[in-house]
Formats: C-alpha cells, sequence, structure tokens
DNA sequence: ATGAAAGCGCTAACAG
DNA sequence: CTGTTAGCGCTTTCAT
C-alpha cells in the first residue's frame, strides 16, 4: 500500500484518521498528529505513566527533580490533560452543572460570581443556557449527561414536582426563587425584606400614596407583592396600596407605568419589581412629562448595571450576588462532603441603594 | 466486620464509598448505588454491552424486538449515557467550544442560536463564559482541555496572534470581528453597509447635518466608523461627517449625547455604534427636551430587544443572527469535514429596520 | 520515589 | 443480528 502525499491539508480528522491508518499495529501512534498523552509526555521524560499524572495533579509522591524533569517535558509537548479520561476515571467529577438564562442580565451577574466561588472551592463549571429555543428540561438533561455531581439553577420555572425528581438524583441548589420541598436546596434574597427597606426609604421621605409595579408569575414576584403590602401595613397605610400588573422586562414596566398615569389621585412614589422594568416606567414617565424625582420617586430592584448608569441613578435594593453564589457554590460542596446542613433555605438580606429617583413629595 | 445502620444519609459520595468499600472484590457493584451503566442496562436485557450500546445510539444492527427489550431495560433503570466516557472513546468528540460575554445581551441572542445550528448539524455545544473576573484565555483554556474539536469566539478582544496559535491547534471561527490571518475564519455583519443603509435613510429623510457616535475601541467599532464616512461621500456630503468618541454601553451614550448637545449647528441626525448605547443617547436627547425623531433622528445597531420595546421603538440596522450563527457552526463543521471552503471571511449583510426614531427634519 | 497493572463507561473491530 | 475483545487517556492501588 502506497501513500500519495496529501495535496494539502484538508481536514483535521483526515489528519486522525492517516494516522491511525498508519499504525494499525498495537505500537502507539507518533506524537506528532495526535495531540499529546500522558504516555506521550511520560516517554520523554524517561518515567512512567503514574508519575507523571502525579505530578500534573501536583499530588504528592515525586521527587522535585522529577517534576521538573516531567514538566518541562509535558510543556515541550504542549500537553494538556484531557478532562474527560480524567473524569470518566476519577470517583469525583468535581464538576457542578449552572443553568442560566442567557438572556437575563441579572443571571450574567450571578454566573460570574459562581465561577469565581467555584474556583475557590476547587469545583468546576459547566454551563447550561435557557435560551428561547432551549428549554429548561433540555439545559438539564445535558448537564446530567456531563456527570455533574451538583446543579445550580438560576431562577429556574420548572414546577416543584420535576425539581424534586432531580434533587433525588443528585444534590440541587435553587437560586433566586423560594421552592417549598424536602430535599430542595434554595439561596435566595430576602425579597419581603427588600421591598420593605423600599417602603420604609419612602415613608421616611413622606410619601403615603405608593404604588408597586410587581413581576407578575416570575421568581420572587409574590414575595416582593407581600412585602410591598406588609410594609405599608406595618406603617399604618394598608389601605394605600396600590399594586399594578407588570413582569420583567422593559416593555412590562412600560406597560404598567401607563396604567399608573390613569390612576387618580396618582401616587407619588413607585416600587419597580426589577431595574429593568423599571427602566421602562422611567421612561414613560419622563415621555409624559412626569418629573422624576420631582412629581414621582421610583425604586428599582437587583442593582443591576443599568441601575448604576449615572443617566438612570436609579435608586434600588441590591441584591448581595457575591453572598448569593459563594452560598450556592459552598452548599452544592457541603451536600457531595456529606457535611452537616441545618437549614435547607438561606435567605440573604439585601440592602438599598439609594440614588437619584427618589426625593420628599411634592405634591 | 460489621456495619452500623446508617444514622441518615449525609452524602452522595460516602453513599458511593461505601458501595465500593462493601465490594472490595472485583464483582461488580450492586447497581442500587452507582448511576447505572450500559452493563446494567445489558444485564437487565439480557443480551451484550455492544448492542446495547448500539440500541442507545440509534445505530444501525438490531432487530426492533432487542431495540424495544433494551429500551424498556434502560427507562427502567433511568440509564443515561455518560458523554466523558463516550467522548473518551469515539475518534470524534463532535463537541464545539463557545466563548462568549455574559454581560453582552446580543452574545445571548448569538448563543441561542449557536444551540439550535449546532443540533441541526449533530453536534453539542460547550459553553465558557467571559466574567470580570474570567478572561478569555481562562475561558478558552477550560474548552481545550474539554476535548473540543473547534472553537467559536464571540467577538473576542484577544491580539490576533494568540487567535493565530489557537486557530493552529484546531479550526477557529470568529464572530463579529474582523481578523486578519490566513487560519482564522470569520463570520460577521458587513458593518460598513450597515451604516451606509442608516446614512441612505436618513438622507433620503433630507438630513444633511448627521453626527455617528461610535463605539471607541469595540470589535467593528472601525468598520462602522468607516461606513459612516463613506456613506456620507456618496451623497457629497463628506464635510459634514461629525463622528464623537462613544462605546458599547448605555453609558457610553449618555455621554455622548451630552457632547453632542454642545455641537453648533447641533445635527438633525444621529447615528449610533449599538442599541445599548442609542438608548443612553435617547434618553439623555429627551430629558434635555429633545424631541426625537422631531428634533432629532436616532439609528441604531443591532435590533436588540431593547430597540423592539414598542416605547423605545427604535430605527435599527439588525444583525442577521440566524444567519451569524448558522454559517459559524457551518464553518466549523465543515472545516472539521474537510469540505473545500473557498471563503476565509464572509460578511453577512445586515438591514435597515424603521421604527419610530427617524423622520424628516424640521430644522 | 517509582513503576506495573487494573479498570472508569463506552465504542468499534471483528467473529460467529 | 449478536457477542467478544480491545482499548480511548487517565487515576489508583499495589509492588518494588
Amino acid at each position: 500500500m502506497r501513500h500519495e502525499p496529501a495535496p494539502a491539508m484538508r481536514s483535521w480528522n483526515v489528519l486522525n484518521a492517516l494516522a491511525r491508518l498508519t499504525h494499525m499495529t498495537p505500537r502507539l501512534g507518533s506524537a506528532a498528529s495526535r495531540r499529546p498523552t500522558l504516555a506521550d509526555v511520560a516517554a520523554r521524560a524517561g518515567v512512567s505513566v503514574a508519575l507523571v499524572s502525579i505530578v500534573m495533579r501536583d499530588a504528592p509522591g515525586a521527587s522535585s527533580a522529577t517534576r521538573e524533569r516531567v514538566r518541562r517535558a509535558a510543556e515541550e509537548l504542549g500537553y494538556r490533560p484531557d478532562s474527560r479520561a480524567r473524569l470518566l476515571r476519577s470517583a469525583r467529577s468535581r464538576l457542578i452543572g449552572v443553568v442560566f438564562a442567557v438572556q437575563h442580565a441579572f443571571h450574567g451577574d450571578l454566573v460570574g460570581g459562581l465561577y469565581t466561588a467555584a474556583d475557590a472551592a476547587d469545583y468546576e463549571l459547566a454551563l447550561s443556557a435557557v435560551t428561547p429555543g432551549r428549554d429548561e428540561r433540555r439545559a438539564v438533561t445535558s448537564l446530567l449527561q456531563d456527570r455533574c455531581e451538583a446543579l445550580i439553577l438560576l431562577g429556574p420555572h420548572a414546577p416543584t414536582s420535576y425539581l424534586a425528581e432531580l434533587a433525588a438524583r443528585m444534590p440541587l441548589v435553587v437560586v433566586a426563587r423560594p421552592v417549598r420541598h424536602r430535599t430542595v436546596d434554595v439561596i435566595r434574597t430576602d425579597d419581603i425584606a427588600g421591598l420593605g427597606q423600599a417602603v420604609d426609604h419612602l415613608v421616611a421621605l413622606g410619601h403615603t400614596r405608593t404604588a408597586h409595579i410587581d413581576g407578575g408569575r416570575a421568581p420572587g414576584a409574590a414575595e416582593r407583592r407581600r412585602g410591598y403590602r406588609g410594609a405599608l401595613q406595618r406603617h399604618g397605610l394598608a389601605d394605600a396600596a396600590l399594586i399594578l400588573p407588570g413582569g420583567l422586562t422593559e416593555q412590562d414596566g412600560a406597560t404598567a407605568a401607563r396604567a399608573l398615569l390613569d390612576t387618580h389621585p396618582l401616587p407619588t412614589a413607585v416600587t419597580v419589581f426589577n431595574d429593568r422594568s423599571a427602566t421602562g416606567v422611567l421612561d414613560v414617565l419622563r415621555s409624559a412629562g412626569i418629573d422624576v424625582p420631582g412629581d414621582m420617586s421610583v425604586v428599582g430592584f437587583d442593582d443591576s448595571r443599568l441601575a448604576r448608569l449615572s443617566h438612570i441613578a436609579l435608586t434600588t435594593v441590591a441584591q448581595d450576588t457575591q453572598q448569593l453564589t459563594s452560598l450556592s457554590v459552598a452548599r452544592a460542596a457541603a451536600r457531595l462532603d456529606g457535611s452537616a446542613i441545618t437549614e435547607r433555605e438561606l435567605v440573604i438580606p439585601p440592602h438599598l441603594i439609594i440614588r437619584g429617583t427618589t426625593a420628599p413629595p411634592t405634591r
């Protein structure tokens, strides 16, 4: 059998296939074409694979001289450990699956925090996105095949029954949504306290006629409604509670703001489900000639990048993403280690950030 | 050796460890505690592992009766194929790595499209996010260990030298950013044409005094500047070109808009690097009492969800995400298959979407 | 400190 | 159509 010289490199796979064809004998293929393996490094360093494995993992049991030699060999070969093979062999995968919605800016913030936390705890993250064409189920299923040891779900919409089913398979941490089930861990912001702080602030400024534009069926929306009502009650303003149906997008806020403008008497302040929706509210109010905060105070929720923009300068309830994410990873790790856990649900206090959209009422 | 009854399930890993301890003999552990394997399914169905493998992969070579039996056994056991093991064994991983910035809404749209495209092409996606605490290098490195066959980078900031280095290892597709390098595939929007359409539209409406708020050093910004200039030139308005430094956030747009307001004579129309920045522009203009589109027309870029919001209704240049993503996956696949490729760089035409922020000039 | 050998769960040759 | 066999690249005993 003769080989014509390849006319040009046409494909990565063709290369591999060739390498395989030309070495049908059990002897190893030349390291030139394949991605280098432990065996290649071992051969080059003149030691056994086991030793190389030890060195690559920084595990104890190799002389520093050997370590040095092995490291150089690996370096020269451009060796990269194959995480699949590693995972396959190890009892633990140290992999945590994360399901997030790619369109939610707040999820973006959380993912950032999760990476940091996982890093510190020596875990890897496997991301799986929920998109318009890919639902939570899909996202979770793909993670299950990846041998994740635990799952962290950001604001999932799936029914509790499904979450419970998952939790039976493996540790499950749900973030930013309450779940009433014995085996599901929950890490979330104290939404009730958050709205409480918002209302306290407004009342302290002198507002008595307030409104709340809610989040509809979004995770946390019910709690925030309750927080709004409860806080007014505390201040003896229960009768003045006004809740308008909203949602979690700018559009939802804009629509609700128009409804708000039809209210008589017009409230002097409004709390909004989240910053995104609050942006829509601000836009409609200003277009309608309502001065913010002169004629109307507005409070958001999340302290997203949006709120911090100087031209928006939204007073808002900040979620503690650092806590939410590090506790989520810590909880998953604790479950995997079998540490004792007393509180299934961790509720993190938020804090109000006062910026430029709130002021005393002028009417 | 006696076992005390376990007081309570304390850990997933303890369970596994126990299972391992109590079965030190080479015989297989009971399927009860481990996640079921092909062997378990095979045993239950009374066939060989190989056959089960065939059935699970929907590969030819099994009678439908057997298929049925195997499927039921797998179902009863709750069997899930282990993708790591599968990948380890197969020559191909059919895995494409994707690096994206978790804070960019537009990347979110792209990721959605990529999932769909990958699905159709029978590839899997491995996501790796760039976050404030995790740079592109990190994101790429983790993907390399996952045995991805190709990489798709969304709007990367890394220097061309690094991209070239990567491209030498494996097929590399860069999306939404031009890269001048022989081995790097690029799929991007025709930014020049996009700005051309925007300017054509404004000129057709009667505008002669226009401005462009640019994207600074963002991917694509240089092209859009050039597109703006070139289009004015075509219309004999080269002298009227006004470019203000901007960026890709609302904040950047807001700042630039303030600068714009100091211009004399004030332009009657402005094109903005992207929708996000345009939002900031709109906000500042309206706050300053400038009516849009009465006093000033505004055109964005991206056709993000933002632009579509009815209260914003931004006239904008739409990027064809469907094309961008399906071509990206197709290109990666083509490289892997060794298909002939004529155009290293694919430039996709955008199209203008006229909404409510543009109108004839009144000044 | 080092090496030999046994698999992790799966797919791919090949034989029957 | 079905079973047997041999690894993928790595970690992990267990010897030495």
